[in-house]
DNA sequence: AGACCTAATCGTCAGGTTGACATGAAGACT
DNA sequence: AGTCTTCATGTCAACCTGACGATTAGGTCT
Protein backbone atom coordinates (compact mmCIF):
# COMPACT_ATOMS: atom_id res chain seq x y z
CA UNK A 1 0.00 0.00 0.00
CA UNK A 2 2.95 2.30 -0.36
CA UNK A 3 5.38 0.98 -2.94
CA UNK A 4 2.79 1.09 -5.68
CA UNK A 5 2.60 4.84 -5.48
CA UNK A 6 -0.46 5.06 -3.30
CA UNK A 7 -0.19 7.78 -0.71
CA UNK A 8 -2.31 7.85 2.43
CA UNK A 9 -4.70 10.75 2.92
CA UNK A 10 -3.69 13.36 5.43
CA UNK A 11 -6.05 15.22 7.64
CA UNK A 12 -6.17 17.71 10.45
CA UNK A 13 -6.12 16.50 14.02
CA UNK A 14 -7.46 18.59 16.86
CA UNK A 15 -7.98 18.25 20.59
CA UNK A 16 -11.11 19.33 22.41
CA UNK A 17 -11.60 19.61 26.14
CA UNK A 18 -14.54 18.85 28.37
CA UNK A 19 -13.76 20.60 31.64
CA UNK A 20 -16.33 20.25 34.38
CA UNK A 21 -16.72 22.13 37.59
CA UNK A 22 -19.53 22.71 40.04
CA UNK A 23 -20.79 26.28 40.13
CA UNK A 24 -23.68 27.35 42.33
CA UNK A 25 -24.75 23.76 42.73
CA UNK A 26 -24.89 23.08 39.00
CA UNK A 27 -22.55 20.93 37.00
CA UNK A 28 -20.96 23.30 34.51
CA UNK A 29 -18.66 23.01 31.54
CA UNK A 30 -16.03 25.38 30.27
CA UNK A 31 -16.91 26.87 26.88
CA UNK A 32 -15.38 29.53 24.67
CA UNK A 33 -16.84 31.84 22.08
CA UNK A 34 -15.19 31.20 18.74
CA UNK A 35 -13.46 34.20 17.20
CA UNK A 36 -12.81 32.70 13.77
CA UNK A 37 -14.73 30.70 11.15
CA UNK A 38 -16.22 28.25 10.99
CA UNK A 39 -18.86 28.85 13.62
CA UNK A 40 -17.43 32.29 14.48
CA UNK A 41 -19.47 33.74 17.32
CA UNK A 42 -20.76 30.36 18.40
CA UNK A 43 -19.85 28.76 21.70
CA UNK A 44 -17.69 25.66 21.61
CA UNK A 45 -15.51 23.47 23.74
CA UNK A 46 -11.98 24.81 24.10
CA UNK A 47 -9.60 23.11 21.71
CA UNK A 48 -7.45 23.47 18.66
CA UNK A 49 -5.06 21.91 16.19
CA UNK A 50 -2.35 19.49 17.17
CA UNK A 51 1.13 20.43 16.05
CA UNK A 52 3.17 18.19 13.86
CA UNK A 53 5.55 17.13 16.63
CA UNK A 54 3.29 17.69 19.58
CA UNK A 55 1.95 14.89 21.82
CA UNK A 56 -1.84 14.89 22.04
CA UNK A 57 -2.01 15.62 25.74
CA UNK A 58 0.49 18.46 25.45
CA UNK A 59 -1.73 19.99 22.81
CA UNK A 60 -4.71 19.70 25.11
CA UNK A 61 -2.93 21.51 27.94
CA UNK A 62 -1.61 24.16 25.62
CA UNK A 63 -5.06 24.90 24.24
CA UNK A 64 -6.50 25.06 27.69
CA UNK A 65 -3.90 27.61 28.65
CA UNK A 66 -4.15 29.64 25.47
CA UNK A 67 -7.91 29.81 25.27
CA UNK A 68 -8.90 30.14 28.87
CA UNK A 69 -5.93 31.26 30.91
CA UNK A 70 -6.40 28.34 33.27
CA UNK A 71 -3.23 26.94 34.74
CA UNK A 72 -3.74 23.36 33.76
CA UNK A 73 -0.67 21.88 35.36
CA UNK A 74 -2.38 20.09 38.19
CA UNK A 75 -5.49 19.05 36.27
CA UNK A 76 -5.74 15.38 35.51
CA UNK A 77 -6.68 14.93 31.86
CA UNK A 78 -8.34 11.73 30.79
CA UNK A 79 -8.81 10.88 27.16
CA UNK A 80 -12.42 10.42 26.11
CA UNK A 81 -11.65 9.08 22.67
CA UNK A 82 -11.54 10.17 19.05
CA UNK A 83 -14.42 11.68 17.12
CA UNK A 84 -14.01 11.48 13.39
CA UNK A 85 -17.29 11.73 11.56
CA UNK A 86 -16.35 12.99 8.06
CA UNK A 87 -19.10 15.60 8.26
CA UNK A 88 -18.23 17.01 11.63
CA UNK A 89 -16.27 19.96 10.22
CA UNK A 90 -17.82 21.77 7.24
CA UNK A 91 -14.48 22.82 5.73
CA UNK A 92 -12.48 19.69 5.71
CA UNK A 93 -11.90 16.33 7.31
CA UNK A 94 -10.90 16.88 10.92
CA UNK A 95 -10.45 14.17 13.51
CA UNK A 96 -10.57 15.33 17.10
CA UNK A 97 -9.35 13.73 20.27
CA UNK A 98 -11.41 14.69 23.29
CA UNK A 99 -10.15 15.00 26.85
CA UNK A 100 -12.02 15.18 30.12
CA UNK A 101 -11.00 16.94 33.31
CA UNK A 102 -12.71 17.80 36.57
CA UNK A 103 -11.76 21.11 38.13
CA UNK A 104 -12.26 22.31 41.68
CA UNK A 105 -14.23 25.42 42.35
CA UNK A 106 -13.72 28.88 41.07
CA UNK A 107 -10.86 29.13 38.57
CA UNK A 108 -12.37 32.02 36.64
CA UNK A 109 -11.55 31.70 32.97
CA UNK A 110 -10.64 34.67 30.81
CA UNK A 111 -10.53 34.82 27.07
CA UNK A 112 -7.19 33.95 25.53
CA UNK A 113 -5.66 34.43 22.12
CA UNK A 114 -8.07 32.57 19.87
CA UNK A 115 -11.28 32.89 21.80
CA UNK A 116 -13.33 36.00 22.25
CA UNK A 117 -14.60 34.91 25.62
CA UNK A 118 -14.56 32.00 28.00
CA UNK A 119 -17.07 31.08 30.65
CA UNK A 120 -18.64 28.32 32.69
CA UNK A 121 -22.06 27.18 31.55
CA UNK A 122 -24.48 24.84 33.29
CA UNK A 123 -24.51 21.65 31.28
CA UNK A 124 -28.28 21.35 31.40
CA UNK A 125 -28.57 24.26 28.99
CA UNK A 126 -26.22 22.50 26.63
CA UNK A 127 -27.54 18.95 26.89
CA UNK A 128 -31.10 20.17 26.48
CA UNK A 129 -30.13 21.99 23.32
CA UNK A 130 -31.02 25.38 24.71
CA UNK A 131 -27.49 26.56 23.97
CA UNK A 132 -26.09 25.14 20.73
CA UNK A 133 -22.42 24.31 20.51
CA UNK A 134 -20.28 24.27 17.39
CA UNK A 135 -19.41 21.07 15.50
CA UNK A 136 -20.36 17.86 17.32
CA UNK A 137 -19.35 19.36 20.64
CA UNK A 138 -22.66 18.61 22.26
CA UNK A 139 -22.17 14.94 21.53
CA UNK A 140 -18.64 15.10 22.94
CA UNK A 141 -19.85 16.82 26.07
CA UNK A 142 -22.53 14.19 26.46
CA UNK A 143 -19.81 11.52 26.31
CA UNK A 144 -17.81 13.38 28.92
CA UNK A 145 -20.82 13.53 31.16
CA UNK A 146 -21.45 9.81 30.86
CA UNK A 147 -17.81 9.11 31.57
CA UNK A 148 -17.73 11.35 34.62
CA UNK A 149 -20.91 9.78 35.95
CA UNK A 150 -19.60 6.27 35.76
CA UNK A 151 -16.14 7.17 36.99
CA UNK A 152 -17.63 8.44 40.23
CA UNK A 153 -18.90 4.92 40.79
CA UNK A 154 -15.66 3.06 40.96
CA UNK A 155 -12.93 5.66 41.37
CA UNK A 156 -12.15 8.34 43.91
CA UNK A 157 -12.35 11.00 41.23
CA UNK A 158 -15.15 12.93 42.91
CA UNK A 159 -12.65 14.66 45.16
CA UNK A 160 -11.15 16.31 42.08
CA UNK A 161 -14.12 18.69 42.21
CA UNK A 162 -13.23 19.74 45.74
CA UNK A 163 -10.48 21.91 47.10
CA UNK A 164 -7.44 20.68 48.94
CA UNK A 165 -9.47 20.09 52.07
CA UNK A 166 -13.12 19.21 52.04
CA UNK A 167 -15.91 17.83 54.17
CA UNK A 168 -17.87 14.67 53.54
CA UNK A 169 -20.95 16.72 52.84
CA UNK A 170 -19.14 18.65 50.13
CA UNK A 171 -18.10 15.37 48.60
CA UNK A 172 -21.65 14.12 48.77
CA UNK A 173 -22.82 17.25 47.00
CA UNK A 174 -20.50 16.37 44.13
CA UNK A 175 -22.17 12.99 43.75
CA UNK A 176 -25.61 14.48 44.03
CA UNK A 177 -24.97 17.14 41.43
CA UNK A 178 -23.24 14.88 38.91
CA UNK A 179 -25.73 12.07 39.33
CA UNK A 180 -28.67 14.39 39.78
CA UNK A 181 -29.96 12.43 42.77
CA UNK A 182 -30.25 12.72 46.50
CA UNK A 183 -28.14 10.46 48.68
CA UNK A 184 -28.70 9.59 52.30
CA UNK A 185 -26.11 11.60 54.26
CA UNK A 186 -25.65 8.92 56.91
CA UNK A 187 -25.21 6.00 54.56
CA UNK A 188 -22.90 8.04 52.36
CA UNK A 189 -20.83 9.00 55.36
CA UNK A 190 -20.51 5.40 56.45
CA UNK A 191 -19.58 4.11 53.06
CA UNK A 192 -17.07 6.78 52.16
CA UNK A 193 -15.26 6.69 55.48
CA UNK A 194 -14.88 2.93 55.27
CA UNK A 195 -13.49 2.94 51.75
CA UNK A 196 -9.78 2.37 52.27
CA UNK A 197 -7.53 5.15 51.03
CA UNK A 198 -10.22 7.53 49.83
CA UNK A 199 -10.04 10.03 52.68
CA UNK A 200 -7.21 11.18 54.88
CA UNK A 201 -8.26 13.02 58.04
CA UNK A 202 -6.62 16.36 58.68
CA UNK A 203 -7.80 16.71 62.25
CA UNK A 204 -9.14 20.16 61.42
CA UNK A 205 -12.78 21.15 61.32
CA UNK A 206 -14.96 23.71 59.65
CA UNK A 207 -18.39 25.23 60.13
CA UNK A 208 -18.69 26.64 56.61
CA UNK A 209 -21.68 24.43 55.87
CA UNK A 210 -23.48 25.54 59.04
CA UNK A 211 -24.62 23.28 61.82
CA UNK A 212 -22.29 21.04 63.72
CA UNK A 213 -18.64 21.44 62.70
CA UNK A 214 -17.55 18.92 60.09
CA UNK A 215 -14.26 17.09 59.89
CA UNK A 216 -11.97 18.19 57.08
CA UNK A 217 -10.33 15.59 54.89
CA UNK A 218 -7.65 15.44 52.24
CA UNK A 219 -7.57 13.14 49.21
CA UNK A 220 -6.19 9.73 50.11
CA UNK A 221 -3.79 7.85 47.89
CA UNK A 222 -6.30 5.35 46.54
CA UNK A 223 -7.58 6.02 43.05
CA UNK A 224 -10.00 3.11 42.94
CA UNK A 225 -13.06 2.98 45.11
CA UNK A 226 -13.69 -0.41 46.57
CA UNK A 227 -16.38 -1.45 47.01
CA UNK A 228 -17.83 0.79 44.33
CA UNK A 229 -20.42 3.45 45.05
CA UNK A 230 -23.26 2.39 42.81
CA UNK A 231 -25.53 5.00 41.31
CA UNK A 232 -29.04 4.48 42.68
CA UNK A 233 -31.23 2.60 40.23
CA UNK A 234 -34.79 3.41 39.40
CA UNK A 235 -35.80 -0.09 40.47
CA UNK B 1 -5.43 31.17 13.64
CA UNK B 2 -6.38 31.00 10.02
CA UNK B 3 -6.72 34.45 8.53
CA UNK B 4 -3.15 35.35 9.28
CA UNK B 5 -1.91 32.71 6.87
CA UNK B 6 -1.18 30.05 9.40
CA UNK B 7 -2.14 26.60 8.19
CA UNK B 8 -2.72 23.68 10.51
CA UNK B 9 -0.42 20.67 10.21
CA UNK B 10 -1.86 17.63 8.57
CA UNK B 11 -1.04 14.10 9.50
CA UNK B 12 -1.96 10.53 8.78
CA UNK B 13 -4.72 8.85 10.73
CA UNK B 14 -4.93 5.09 11.05
CA UNK B 15 -7.10 2.56 12.82
CA UNK B 16 -5.77 -0.47 14.68
CA UNK B 17 -7.76 -3.39 16.00
CA UNK B 18 -7.47 -5.44 19.13
CA UNK B 19 -9.52 -8.57 18.47
CA UNK B 20 -9.65 -11.11 21.27
CA UNK B 21 -10.82 -14.68 21.24
CA UNK B 22 -10.28 -17.69 23.45
CA UNK B 23 -8.25 -20.43 21.83
CA UNK B 24 -7.34 -23.63 23.65
CA UNK B 25 -8.10 -22.00 26.95
CA UNK B 26 -5.83 -19.03 26.33
CA UNK B 27 -6.88 -15.46 25.66
CA UNK B 28 -5.52 -14.70 22.21
CA UNK B 29 -5.29 -11.70 19.95
CA UNK B 30 -5.44 -11.44 16.21
CA UNK B 31 -2.14 -10.33 14.67
CA UNK B 32 -0.85 -9.98 11.13
CA UNK B 33 2.61 -10.15 9.65
CA UNK B 34 3.43 -6.88 7.95
CA UNK B 35 4.29 -7.12 4.29
CA UNK B 36 5.52 -3.58 3.80
CA UNK B 37 7.85 -1.15 5.57
CA UNK B 38 8.15 0.02 8.16
CA UNK B 39 8.45 -3.06 10.31
CA UNK B 40 8.08 -5.38 7.29
CA UNK B 41 8.14 -8.96 8.52
CA UNK B 42 7.16 -7.97 12.04
CA UNK B 43 3.85 -8.94 13.61
CA UNK B 44 1.39 -6.17 14.33
CA UNK B 45 -2.23 -5.51 15.10
CA UNK B 46 -4.41 -5.41 12.01
CA UNK B 47 -5.06 -1.87 10.87
CA UNK B 48 -4.41 0.74 8.24
CA UNK B 49 -4.99 4.24 6.99
CA UNK B 50 -8.29 6.02 7.21
CA UNK B 51 -9.62 7.37 3.94
CA UNK B 52 -10.38 11.02 3.46
CA UNK B 53 -14.14 10.57 3.54
CA UNK B 54 -14.32 7.40 5.58
CA UNK B 55 -15.80 7.20 9.08
CA UNK B 56 -13.38 5.77 11.61
CA UNK B 57 -15.40 2.68 12.40
CA UNK B 58 -15.94 1.92 8.74
CA UNK B 59 -12.20 2.02 8.26
CA UNK B 60 -11.76 -0.41 11.14
CA UNK B 61 -14.19 -2.91 9.64
CA UNK B 62 -12.68 -2.55 6.20
CA UNK B 63 -9.18 -3.22 7.48
CA UNK B 64 -10.38 -6.21 9.42
CA UNK B 65 -11.90 -7.63 6.27
CA UNK B 66 -8.96 -6.79 4.03
CA UNK B 67 -6.23 -8.04 6.27
CA UNK B 68 -7.76 -11.08 7.86
CA UNK B 69 -10.72 -12.21 5.82
CA UNK B 70 -12.92 -12.14 8.88
CA UNK B 71 -16.49 -11.18 8.24
CA UNK B 72 -16.75 -8.38 10.73
CA UNK B 73 -20.39 -7.52 10.25
CA UNK B 74 -21.67 -8.93 13.49
CA UNK B 75 -18.66 -7.98 15.63
CA UNK B 76 -19.27 -5.20 18.10
CA UNK B 77 -16.42 -2.71 17.86
CA UNK B 78 -15.68 -0.48 20.80
CA UNK B 79 -13.30 2.42 20.54
CA UNK B 80 -10.31 2.23 22.86
CA UNK B 81 -9.05 5.71 22.18
CA UNK B 82 -6.41 7.56 20.20
CA UNK B 83 -2.69 6.96 20.42
CA UNK B 84 -0.63 9.80 19.08
CA UNK B 85 2.89 9.79 20.45
CA UNK B 86 4.95 11.72 17.85
CA UNK B 87 7.59 8.99 17.90
CA UNK B 88 5.28 6.06 17.44
CA UNK B 89 5.85 5.82 13.68
CA UNK B 90 9.45 6.19 12.48
CA UNK B 91 8.50 7.70 9.11
CA UNK B 92 6.09 10.39 9.96
CA UNK B 93 3.52 11.64 12.40
CA UNK B 94 0.70 9.13 12.54
CA UNK B 95 -2.21 9.22 14.96
CA UNK B 96 -4.05 5.95 15.38
CA UNK B 97 -7.50 5.20 16.72
CA UNK B 98 -7.72 1.79 18.37
CA UNK B 99 -10.78 -0.45 18.47
CA UNK B 100 -11.56 -3.46 20.60
CA UNK B 101 -13.72 -6.46 19.74
CA UNK B 102 -14.37 -9.84 21.28
CA UNK B 103 -14.89 -12.73 18.88
CA UNK B 104 -16.42 -16.14 19.50
CA UNK B 105 -14.45 -19.25 18.85
CA UNK B 106 -12.74 -20.36 15.73
CA UNK B 107 -13.04 -17.85 12.90
CA UNK B 108 -9.76 -18.87 11.29
CA UNK B 109 -8.07 -15.84 9.79
CA UNK B 110 -6.28 -15.91 6.48
CA UNK B 111 -3.88 -13.37 5.08
CA UNK B 112 -5.45 -10.63 3.02
CA UNK B 113 -4.14 -8.04 0.65
CA UNK B 114 -1.66 -6.13 2.74
CA UNK B 115 -0.61 -8.74 5.23
CA UNK B 116 1.57 -11.75 4.56
CA UNK B 117 -0.13 -13.81 7.21
CA UNK B 118 -2.71 -13.58 9.96
CA UNK B 119 -3.02 -15.69 13.08
CA UNK B 120 -4.22 -15.87 16.65
CA UNK B 121 -1.53 -15.50 19.29
CA UNK B 122 -1.82 -16.03 23.04
CA UNK B 123 -1.60 -12.61 24.61
CA UNK B 124 0.79 -13.77 27.31
CA UNK B 125 3.54 -14.05 24.72
CA UNK B 126 2.87 -10.49 23.65
CA UNK B 127 2.38 -8.86 27.03
CA UNK B 128 5.49 -10.55 28.41
CA UNK B 129 7.48 -9.19 25.49
CA UNK B 130 8.37 -12.63 24.17
CA UNK B 131 6.84 -11.67 20.84
CA UNK B 132 7.50 -8.07 19.86
CA UNK B 133 4.86 -6.14 17.97
CA UNK B 134 5.40 -3.24 15.60
CA UNK B 135 4.95 0.40 16.64
CA UNK B 136 3.31 0.86 20.06
CA UNK B 137 0.98 -2.03 19.44
CA UNK B 138 1.93 -3.80 22.62
CA UNK B 139 0.82 -0.78 24.59
CA UNK B 140 -2.44 -0.66 22.64
CA UNK B 141 -3.06 -4.35 23.26
CA UNK B 142 -2.37 -3.83 26.92
CA UNK B 143 -5.04 -1.12 26.98
CA UNK B 144 -7.45 -3.44 25.21
CA UNK B 145 -6.82 -6.11 27.78
CA UNK B 146 -7.47 -3.73 30.65
CA UNK B 147 -10.65 -2.56 29.00
CA UNK B 148 -11.91 -6.07 28.37
CA UNK B 149 -11.14 -7.07 31.94
CA UNK B 150 -13.11 -4.26 33.45
CA UNK B 151 -15.97 -4.53 30.96
CA UNK B 152 -16.61 -8.08 32.10
CA UNK B 153 -17.31 -6.67 35.51
CA UNK B 154 -20.25 -4.49 34.73
CA UNK B 155 -21.49 -5.52 31.30
CA UNK B 156 -22.74 -8.73 29.76
CA UNK B 157 -19.96 -8.63 27.21
CA UNK B 158 -18.48 -11.98 28.23
CA UNK B 159 -21.04 -13.80 26.12
CA UNK B 160 -19.50 -12.20 23.03
CA UNK B 161 -16.74 -14.81 23.37
CA UNK B 162 -19.27 -17.63 23.18
CA UNK B 163 -21.27 -19.02 20.30
CA UNK B 164 -24.98 -18.48 19.77
CA UNK B 165 -25.82 -20.96 22.49
CA UNK B 166 -23.61 -21.63 25.46
CA UNK B 167 -23.57 -23.16 28.91
CA UNK B 168 -22.91 -21.39 32.15
CA UNK B 169 -19.66 -23.25 32.53
CA UNK B 170 -18.46 -21.98 29.16
CA UNK B 171 -19.33 -18.47 30.26
CA UNK B 172 -17.44 -18.99 33.51
CA UNK B 173 -14.42 -20.14 31.54
CA UNK B 174 -14.45 -16.81 29.73
CA UNK B 175 -14.24 -14.97 33.01
CA UNK B 176 -11.56 -17.27 34.33
CA UNK B 177 -9.39 -16.94 31.25
CA UNK B 178 -9.72 -13.18 30.87
CA UNK B 179 -9.27 -12.50 34.56
CA UNK B 180 -6.76 -15.28 35.04
CA UNK B 181 -8.49 -16.52 38.18
CA UNK B 182 -10.60 -19.41 39.36
CA UNK B 183 -14.23 -18.76 40.24
CA UNK B 184 -16.49 -20.93 42.34
CA UNK B 185 -18.83 -22.69 39.88
CA UNK B 186 -21.77 -22.68 42.26
CA UNK B 187 -21.57 -19.04 43.26
CA UNK B 188 -20.99 -18.03 39.67
CA UNK B 189 -24.02 -20.02 38.59
CA UNK B 190 -26.17 -18.39 41.22
CA UNK B 191 -25.06 -14.89 40.41
CA UNK B 192 -25.29 -15.11 36.66
CA UNK B 193 -28.69 -16.75 36.60
CA UNK B 194 -30.08 -14.08 38.88
CA UNK B 195 -28.75 -11.17 36.86
CA UNK B 196 -31.81 -9.91 34.99
CA UNK B 197 -31.58 -10.07 31.22
CA UNK B 198 -28.16 -11.67 30.94
CA UNK B 199 -29.27 -15.18 30.00
CA UNK B 200 -32.23 -16.47 28.08
CA UNK B 201 -32.93 -20.19 28.49
CA UNK B 202 -33.32 -22.19 25.31
CA UNK B 203 -34.73 -25.29 26.95
CA UNK B 204 -32.09 -27.37 25.17
CA UNK B 205 -29.22 -29.17 26.82
CA UNK B 206 -25.76 -30.36 25.93
CA UNK B 207 -23.22 -32.84 27.25
CA UNK B 208 -20.28 -31.40 25.34
CA UNK B 209 -18.49 -30.52 28.54
CA UNK B 210 -18.96 -34.02 29.96
CA UNK B 211 -20.78 -34.92 33.16
CA UNK B 212 -24.38 -34.05 33.78
CA UNK B 213 -26.05 -32.31 30.83
CA UNK B 214 -25.92 -28.55 31.07
CA UNK B 215 -28.65 -26.09 30.14
CA UNK B 216 -28.02 -24.07 27.00
CA UNK B 217 -28.61 -20.33 27.05
CA UNK B 218 -28.78 -17.49 24.57
CA UNK B 219 -27.65 -13.91 25.14
CA UNK B 220 -30.34 -11.90 26.89
CA UNK B 221 -31.18 -8.35 25.92
CA UNK B 222 -29.46 -6.66 28.84
CA UNK B 223 -26.10 -5.11 28.11
CA UNK B 224 -25.38 -3.99 31.65
CA UNK B 225 -24.74 -6.45 34.42
CA UNK B 226 -26.43 -5.51 37.63
CA UNK B 227 -25.24 -6.07 40.24
CA UNK B 228 -21.73 -6.12 38.78
CA UNK B 229 -19.53 -9.19 38.85
CA UNK B 230 -16.53 -7.92 40.73
CA UNK B 231 -13.11 -9.30 39.95
CA UNK B 232 -11.80 -11.09 43.02
CA UNK B 233 -9.36 -8.96 44.98
CA UNK B 234 -6.07 -10.10 46.41
CA UNK B 235 -7.23 -9.01 49.84
C1' DA C 1 -27.50 32.75 79.38
C1' DG C 2 -30.87 29.74 77.49
C1' DA C 3 -33.91 28.13 73.85
C1' DC C 4 -33.75 26.90 69.18
C1' DC C 5 -31.87 25.72 64.63
C1' DT C 6 -28.86 23.27 61.55
C1' DA C 7 -26.06 19.86 60.03
C1' DA C 8 -22.53 16.11 61.34
C1' DT C 9 -21.80 11.90 63.34
C1' DC C 10 -23.02 7.58 65.41
C1' DG C 11 -26.48 3.55 65.97
C1' DT C 12 -29.96 0.18 64.90
C1' DC C 13 -32.17 -3.24 62.26
C1' DA C 14 -34.18 -5.91 58.59
C1' DG C 15 -33.22 -7.67 54.03
C1' DG C 16 -30.13 -8.74 50.41
C1' DT C 17 -25.61 -10.35 48.66
C1' DT C 18 -21.34 -12.84 49.07
C1' DG C 19 -18.00 -16.51 49.90
C1' DA C 20 -17.23 -21.13 51.43
C1' DC C 21 -18.77 -25.56 51.32
C1' DA C 22 -22.27 -29.76 51.22
C1' DT C 23 -25.56 -32.40 48.81
C1' DG C 24 -28.28 -34.41 45.19
C1' DA C 25 -29.02 -35.29 39.91
C1' DA C 26 -28.11 -36.80 35.23
C1' DG C 27 -25.71 -38.81 31.83
C1' DA C 28 -21.09 -41.45 30.15
C1' DC C 29 -17.81 -45.16 30.89
C1' DT C 30 -16.27 -49.72 32.55
C1' DA D 1 -24.56 -52.10 38.82
C1' DG D 2 -21.01 -49.19 40.21
C1' DT D 3 -18.04 -45.22 39.39
C1' DC D 4 -16.74 -40.82 37.44
C1' DT D 5 -17.64 -36.25 35.95
C1' DT D 6 -19.89 -32.16 35.87
C1' DC D 7 -24.39 -29.58 36.52
C1' DA D 8 -27.68 -27.83 39.58
C1' DT D 9 -29.59 -26.57 44.06
C1' DG D 10 -29.11 -25.75 49.16
C1' DT D 11 -27.21 -24.03 53.58
C1' DC D 12 -25.15 -20.78 56.59
C1' DA D 13 -22.45 -17.18 58.61
C1' DA D 14 -20.35 -12.72 57.46
C1' DC D 15 -20.83 -8.67 55.33
C1' DC D 16 -23.06 -4.79 52.94
C1' DT D 17 -27.00 -1.88 51.97
C1' DG D 18 -31.02 1.09 52.50
C1' DA D 19 -34.14 3.23 55.56
C1' DC D 20 -34.40 5.60 59.66
C1' DG D 21 -33.77 7.22 64.87
C1' DA D 22 -30.92 9.47 68.17
C1' DT D 23 -27.17 12.24 69.76
C1' DT D 24 -23.81 15.96 69.37
C1' DA D 25 -21.57 20.43 68.59
C1' DG D 26 -21.48 24.42 66.94
C1' DG D 27 -24.05 28.86 65.47
C1' DT D 28 -28.10 32.35 66.12
C1' DC D 29 -31.84 34.69 68.10
C1' DT D 30 -34.09 36.71 72.04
Amino acid sequence: MIDDGWVPDRMCVTVDLVIFTILDGALSALIVERGIPPYAGTWALPGGFVGRHEPLEDAARRELREETGLGAEELHLEQLGAFGDPERDPRDRVVTVAYLALAPDLPLPTAGTDARAARWMAIDSIVSGQLALAFDHRKILRHGLDRARSKLEYTSLASAFCGKEFTITELRNVYEVVWNTKLDPRNFHRKITRAPGFLEPTGRRTTRDGGRPAELYRRGDASLLHPPMLMPTGS
